[in-house]
DNA sequence: AAATCGACTTTGTCGGATAAACCGACAGGC
DNA sequence: GCCTGTCGGTTTATCCGACAAAGTCGATTT
């Protein structure tokens, strides 16, 4: 057979071509976020498209994060939600069946950078802010709000290395890594203190800015957190079960 | 007025039930990847509702890369893409504004761990491929074209890496470089020759499983490529600009 | 000025309709 | 046997029209 000489000849379908006309003014800044967009009449009477496909363009921009609807349902231009991006992040990886050795390796690089960052950088309020999550946490017994603490901790930590690159590509791990630290201390019963006792020493890095120790510590953490995983009898080479994926995807992951 | 003590209570509409509906079925498993779904009209009878509104949800899983369509316009059950959610990601990133100094300094860790990890596993094969990027980037004159396969060289060895949470963890920061780097080499005469150099230390040290070394030339060469974008005149301050975002969006960003 | 009310607007959902594209099968020509 | 043209049945993309519920907004009342 005749090895592929043409490209397949698709015309594009209106809906998406919706969609992709109102992304381009956002993308080329003409529309800016907070802008309201005409209602779907207004949009049917520019298109030149009858309202059914004005909508269906609007469900992909709104999925993308791009434009939301207020209280009243009125669209307007958003800026898409780093919390959005990431949980579709996770659950791409989670499909794509990625094994813990994977998460633990980008958790390694991704946490202790975020932490040295965050030495480096860290005011008096966000050092406040850590310390007061580390005195809420200290006083949880349930695992399961202790280890949302826990994440927390860490998405404050990378909002603190002001770096929303950081913060973005950290996140998905994050949300990837709570679930498990749940399954650990429910097996481990040392790991709810050595948690604390690394976090403490994270912010006292912050507070002395000293990123090569806050580096350290978070390296400590994360390698702790491999050690109770495998304490708790998991192998680091199994894909991450898909039962962590179903704590992702709801809810209101289309809000 | 009392603060709010309750949560707006907000019937979630029915086009966001179905996509969620058939999302759970991906997440937990009863949908595999390649499994067929139903024609519209299947889900008209199953769900009980009108055939826009199933339209509706499907757009939304269309779009988030869980579904999609073959070339018959069948729906099946699909995997999210990297590239399309890097693109996604990057976009964000832009429209948050994101400045260069963040860009580069994420770029710096996750490239770097990258290049670890490709030089503990490249087998045979990853170094043939790795040369035969370097050989036909050797070969380029032309600014565009030498951009691209560098972007790919990248991609590559993220590939190699054999890790794909950091290989999408890093999509996003390459598809932020490229247009950089496109706009260095149009100013810095000595920018291509010191590219080149780079990538060969790094296939060398990938073939001599040398991760250290790796490493290192990849901090040089993302070091490099901030130092020519200094001289560029450009500020690692200035949020990235919006002219790199169009051409993050088209073609296709919906297909 | 604040609360209230009613007319107007907009969205979510529905039923139905048509043209075009796709699929599979089948017949005829080489 | 392989290729091509044709035909009927499916399925999708788009359109039209309609209606109830919820939101908006200005006029009215307190």
């Amino acid at each position: 057979m005749e090895p592929n000489r043409f490209e397949r000849l698709a015309p594009t379908p209106t809906y998406q071509r919706v969609a992709e006309a109102i992304e381009n003014d956002i993308l080329g800044g003409k529309l800016q976020p907070g802008d309201r967009i005409g209602t779907e009449a207004d949009l049917v009477r520019q298109f030149g498209v009858n309202r059914s496909t004005v909508r269906e363009g609007i469900r992909l921009l709104e999925q993308g994060g791009l434009i939301r609807r207020d209280q009243s349902r009125r669209l307007y231009v958003s800026l898409p939600r780093y919390n959005r991006l990431a949980t579709r992040v996770s659950r791409a990886l989670v499909l794509h069946q990625v094994t813990f050795r994977e998460v633990w390796e980008a958790a390694m690089t991704l946490e202790a950078a975020t932490a040295e960052a965050a030495a480096a950088r860290a005011t008096a309020e966000d050092i406040a802010a850590l310390e007061d999550n580390l005195a809420r946490m200290a006083g949880i017994t349930d695992h399961q709000a202790f280890c949302e603490a826990d994440s927390d901790f860490h998405a404050l930590l990378a909002r603190v290395s002001k770096n929303r690159v950081l913060e973005l590509a950290r996140e998905p791990v994050g949300l990837l890594f709570t679930p498990t630290l749940k399954m650990i201390m429910d097996q481990v019963a040392s790991a709810g203190p050595r948690n604390l006792e690394a976090h403490r020493h994270l912010i006292e890095a912050c507070r002395s800015h000293d990123p090569a120790t806050a580096r350290d510590w978070m390296r400590r953490h994360i390698a702790d957190w491999r050690r109770g995983f495998e304490i708790a009898g998991k192998s680091l080479d199994d894909p991450i079960e898909r039962t962590f994926a179903a704590h992702l995807g709801l809810p209101g992951a289309y809000r």
